[in-house]
RNA sequence: GCCAACCUAGCUCAGGGGUAGAGCAGCGGUUUCGUAAACCGCAGGUCGUGGGUUCAAAUCCCAUGGUUGGCUCCA
């Protein structure tokens, strides 16, 4: 017997006046991580909560985790109540939801099963029934969830480390509870699941490897109430109306056709924003002292065997085929299988580095060769070489999406061959231009994660020390702050990941800087430093929106269809009041144009009022009323969004705009 | 690739074994108009594709293509 027998967190928090209905759990000052989290069934020796703790409501983001985690409970209730049979596995909340993973035998979960799965979890919810803790032995919960066949749950405990402190949730009435193996933690009661919507299902495997047997998920979400359900909901109306695959169709600025999975067709007024974007990167590349090149589409394996490419990323890249190609079927027959095969051997590489061309998925394998196509000096260092080009990438079907995932697209991309002592500098002077840069698109929320060495890479300590160093002294020596996201790095190095918020809340990775000393090393790259020996160059990997497309869809769903002048691809559209001032309106158009304007006019036969209705559908920035009074006076009656700016003289109409249809600039430093 | 849902006119959508529908957009005409939808008319579809069941298929079944939401969050 526990000689100190201890309270629960319930009787604790009530001893001390600290317990109302709206307290789901507590969380310890004593403890790290997801441990620090217990609820009110939970037994604590008093020094734990002496030693600093506050309550976690239901309303907070932890308190809405524990209703989600116990929601997701309810839903395994409901589903073995109906689907008999049916074995749980794991059951998590998530950032916006929860989700179970079940292994129903011979059967799937559709759409019209969740609203059956739904009514029955209101059942169980409405009979406000307490959640029990029960701490168990090892071996008693295995012999416990044996007799329930809950395969997946055994196999789970026995991988468990020995000294683990094994517990059970009970919730529901007698002789029809439900228990689940979990550690918690719970609400003390069904009643507080007040609001709960399953959202979708989905295949999944267990334990996410495909290997393993399938199992189906069902997702869901809950809240501490009614209302903040249908706050969520809203929101997610609210996402779905900036969708950029809808704005990009509604303004006409991109397509897609079945002739060309997942690849963009950009309409001309997407394209024109497309180019502005990068004529606006080319803008800042020329201050940032870049050199753009222009490199091959496709080019012989070889490359990709050097940069290692063909042995890991084969799969994921395109193969160019000539006709001369399939003269030798037998020698095809061995490019395919040398192609498919998840571990080539060197006598297949080599086969395929001779025999096959492949469009590239990346850029940075060509700029190496192109650095050693004749000798470097340490004077030409750092070298800046940008490349806007265009890069194919077979993603799996499943996971294109609009955009943001496609098959062919371009990064503003550059790699920068350095000194190893010039590295650090060269990532404060990165960093210096992303702020312009989210500055001018107007992201002022950044947040930098330093991913440094992983478990399984390349290169010496000594390498990743100083490459670590580089990036850490530059973010530190700029009072940039981070997070460290240890352990995440690429295997060839360190790095930094941009992300930034959107106009919705949503953080998008953007930018990103990685130090690579391995492909340096397999292409052999040299340059001759100040006293004419050999030494091998740093690259850097760097982008700054990333993949243009995905960018495009990002920040399109950002400013919600409304494009800055800058960047609109009509500044401004002119509107008649009658046919009568077409004439003045033609002039006017042609004048602009002239200036330098993007104008646009609407003719037709429409009132104002369907025209105003129409251009605001477009989001032109700027739109123009032309009727006899301005014909008169040789002006316009300008519009901003709502604002109504009054008449003013072409000439101004012409000046402002094309002020403020300038490339962003940062403010001069002094 | 896997799970689920969807695919009907340029767009948004209705119809769900018995002659293919609406609104908007388009085209023609009338109206010449002052800040978020003037009026009348016309045209537009082998219902994603291919098979099958049936007297009869957009509708039911199978296959296939595409699209959408998922497939990272660990008891």
């Amino acid at each position: 017997m526990d000689p100190s027998p201890k309270k629960t967190a319930r009787e604790l928090l009530e001893a001390q006046g600290k317990l109302d209905p709206s307290v789901v759990a507590v969380k310890l000052a004593s403890r790290r991580g997801s441990d620090a989290v217990v609820d009110l069934m939970t037994p604590l020796p008093e020094t734990e909560l002496a030693a600093g703790f506050h309550v976690v409501r239901k309303d907070s983001p932890e308190g809405l985790e524990v209703i989600r985690h116990s929601t997701a409970h309810v839903m395994a209730d409901a589903v073995q109540k109906l689907f008999p049979g049916t074995k749980v596995t794991f059951g998590p909340a998530t950032d916006n939801g929860f989700y179970y993973d079940f292994d129903r035998p011979g059967g799937t979960f559709s759409e019209e099963d969740l609203e059956r799965i739904e009514a029955k979890m209101r059942e169980i919810v409405a009979s406000k029934s307490p959640f029990r803790r029960e701490a168990i032995a090892r071996q008693d919960a295995i012999d416990l969830f044996t007799r329930m066949g809950e395969t997946y749950k055994v196999e789970w405990m026995r991988s468990l480390p020995e000294d683990t402190e094994f517990t059970v949730y009970k919730h529901g009435a007698p002789g029809q509870e439900w228990v689940d193996f979990c550690k918690g933690p719970h609400v003390p009661s069904t009643e507080l699941l007040a609001a709960v919507k399953l959202t979708a299902v989905s295949g999944t495997y267990w334990r996410g490897d495909e290997r393993n047997p399938q199992l189906q998920r069902i997702y869901g979400t809950a809240f501490h109430s009614e209302k903040a359900l249908a706050a969520y909901l809203k929101q997610l109306e609210e996402a779905k109306a900036r969708d950029h695959r809808k704005l990009g169709k509604e303004l006409e600025l991109f397509a897609f056709d079945g002739t060309a999975v997942a690849s963009p067709f950009f309409l001309p007024r997407g394209a024109k924003i497309y180019n502005r974007m990068i004529d606006y990167i080319r803008d800042v590349y020329v201050r940032y002292r870049y050199e753009e090149i222009i490199t091959p589409q496709v080019y012989s394996t070889e490359l990709f065997k050097t940069s290692g490419h063909l042995a890991n990323y084969a799969e994921s890249m395109y193969y160019a085929i000539a006709a001369d190609d399939l003269a030798d079927g037998a020698k095809f027959e061995k490019v395919r299988q040398a192609i498919l095969a998840p571990d080539k051997s060197e006598e297949q590489l080599e086969l395929l580095a001779r025999e096959v061309r492949g469009v590239k998925p990346m850029n940075c394998p060509g700029h190496c060769q192109l650095f050693s196509h004749r000798k470097r000096s340490y004077r030409e260092l750092p070298w800046r070489c940008a490349d806007f080009g265009r890069l194919h990438r077979y993603e799996r079907g499943g996971v294109v999406h609009g955009l943001a995932r496609v098959r062919t697209f371009c990064q503003d991309d550059a790699h920068i061959f350095c000194a190893p002592e010039q590295m650090e500098q060269e990532i404060v002077s990165f960093n210096a231009l992303l702020d312009e840069v989210y500055g001018a698109f107007g992201f002022t929320d950044v947040r930098i994660k330093l991913a440094t060495r992983p478990e399984r890479r390349v290169g010496a300590d000594s390498l990743w020390d100083a490459a670590e160093k580089a990036l850490e002294d530059a973010l530190r020596n700029t009072g940039r702050s981070f997070d460290l996201a240890e352990g995440e790095g690429a295997f060839y190095g360190p790095k930094l990941e941009f992300h930034v918020k959107d106009a919705i809340g949503r953080s998008w990775q953007l930018g990103t800087i990685q130090v690579d000393f391995n492909m340096p090393a397999r292409f052999g790259l040299k340059y001759v430093d100040h006293e004419g020996k050999d030494q091998t160059p740093v690259m850097l990997h760097r982008a700054i929106l990333g993949s243009l497309e995905r960018f495009f869809a990002v920040y399109l769903e950002h400013v919600g269809g409304n494009f800055p002048v800058w960047l609109a691809p009509e500044q401004v559209c002119l509107l008649t009041v009658s046919e009568k001032v077409e004439d003045y309106a033609r002039e006017a158009l042609a004048y602009l144009e002239s200036r330098g304007v993007r104008a646009v006019a609407d003719f037709s036969p429409d009132k104002l009022g369907a025209k105003i209705r129409n251009a605001r559908g477009m989001r032109y920035p700027y739109l123009a009323v032309v009727g006899a009074k301005e014909a008169e006076t040789r002006a316009l009656a300008l519009r901003r969004g709502n604002d109504d700016l009054g008449a003013m003289s072409l000439e101004d109409v012409a000046a402002r705009i094309a002020a403020e249809g300038a490339f962003p600039r940062a403010p001069e430093k002094k």
